[in-house]
DNA sequence: CGAGCGTTTGAAATCGGTCAACAGCAGTGG
DNA sequence: CCACTGCTGTTGACCGATTTCAAACGCTCG
């Protein structure tokens, strides 16, 4: 079950199946051939190497070609925050942009390759390819987005809610991939999660258990099957399907 | 102590005060004259009043010529989260380009006036002016710094250094601007800085009184004056104050 | 001057954190 | 094949920072 795996990816994102969801969405096939030229070396990541660490020089994004990757900031003091988990198509490396300067830490939670955008290269392109140009901005905004969600769930949620959250995002991702949106294996450990969540580890741990036994969900070790979607939804503060109720809270 | 009172401001971005914050940094007078084109319209907002509201479409972002904003969202059950307060010279309404649509409510916090940016006409221009782009490029990669380090105090901070850090921020965007770094007034209320920190206001009360205390800072009302910065950046775990450090890394 | 709101302060309750023990599985090597 | 080791995850009991509830204070403005 390992996403995209290296024998079927091409060389090329003229044919390259992460099309739909990575950089060049829209693209004529003559444009695609410059984003081709555009990016000329891809980097191979065991599990828990990096990709770039706080501090590097920047000069390139990157676009995962498959695995996952996580993103961290560390504090002096050992404290550390995941700011996201970040899977294949997604662009990384972004808010280096504006100090020139990795701001984070990308690790690999899986063997994973990424291809390298060279940046500068890349705004030459962008600015003959104007749908290249929105398609980057729209990246951009969306990663936006997805931070303030998390500001959402982290600011005022509770810490359940926080996890059938994550759940229900990760779902969505991978079914935007094309996988079955209701089962997966998580790349993460339980640590991880609690650390993207802002809880401890025994909270992640105590949740799933309380999930799995209200019947929300399966999971055994890494791998969850979500049984009742709507029920997380519900859990989650999401405006689901039909309901935007009271949010009901098992024992 | 109002920033930049309209008297003061011309209603040219090529003879703007804010031109070294905002939008045009560093383009040649022809093209500053360009920009002064695509900015034909301004929006004056009394305090409490919206620029833009969560799911209206989008066609322009806005930079602050004057006044505070804060951006919020909405959870079905009434609960709100600030994601950000936000002075002159910062452009809002970049979370809005990725699906058309704004993510988020924008409401001023006093008196305030925006300058609109057609975005279709922005990207064309950008097109057009490579420091323009890159410019814009640097100002969304910050806006993910920022709410990354706002992901980090939410995750991984106690109350009492999220508010230390607050203040610190808020003092050193100040400082940008031009003010004294050490004493200014709140635009926003108990309440919107515990939203924004994730903290109730009742904590934010206490540790503003405990820092009073302490001797960090005087406070009075929503008039604040840092005096012991070092202190303050030790408890929001922050190196030195004008002290841009490297962070070591032990593998 | 009094109403109304925002803020401060105190006391009690609670969610999630911390500490600690244990279980489960993987890898290693005898 | 099984014992040993180490790591990750689970569960329980207790603790504490923050929330919640409650009441008083003090601006601001009509």
């Amino acid at each position: 079950m390992i996403p995209f795996p290296k024998a079927t990816l091409p060389n090329k994102c003229s044919t390259c199946v992460l099309g739909q969801f990575c950089l060049p969405i829209g693209l004529t096939s003559d444009d695609l051939n410059k984003v081709d030229e555009l990016v000329k070396e891809r980097i191979s990541l065991k599990k828990g190497e990096r990709l770039y660490r706080h501090g590097n020089a920047m000069s390139s994004v990157y676009s995962i070609r498959f695995g996952t990757l996580k993103t961290e900031h560390v504090l002096p003091d050992g404290r550390l925050q995941i700011i996201g988990f970040h899977l294949p198509g997604e662009i990384l490396g972004l808010d280096a942009i504006g100090e020139g300067q990795h701001q984070s830490d990308a690790v690999a939670l899986e063997d994973s390759e990424a291809c390298v955008i060279r940046f500068d290269e890349f705004e030459s392109l962008a600015r003959q390819i104007p749908v290249l140009q929105h398609q980057f901005h729209r990246i951009l905004s969306r990663e936006l987005t997805q931070d303030q969600r998390h500001l959402l769930s982290l600011g005022s949620l509770r810490a359940e809610e926080r996890l059938a959250g994550f759940l229900l995002n990760l779902s969505e991702r991978l079914a935007a991939r094309g996988y079955v949106n209701h089962e997966f294996d998580l790349r993460m450990s339980r640590e991880e999660i609690g650390s993207y969540l802002g809880i401890q580890i025994e909270t992640v741990s105590r949740m799933l258990s309380r999930f799995a036994e209200s019947g929300l969900i399966q999971i055994k070790q890494r791998h969850v099957k979500l049984i009742d979607m709507e029920g997380l939804c519900e859990l989650a503060g999401l405006p689901k399907p039909n309901q935007p109720q009271e949010i009901k809270i098992c024992t």
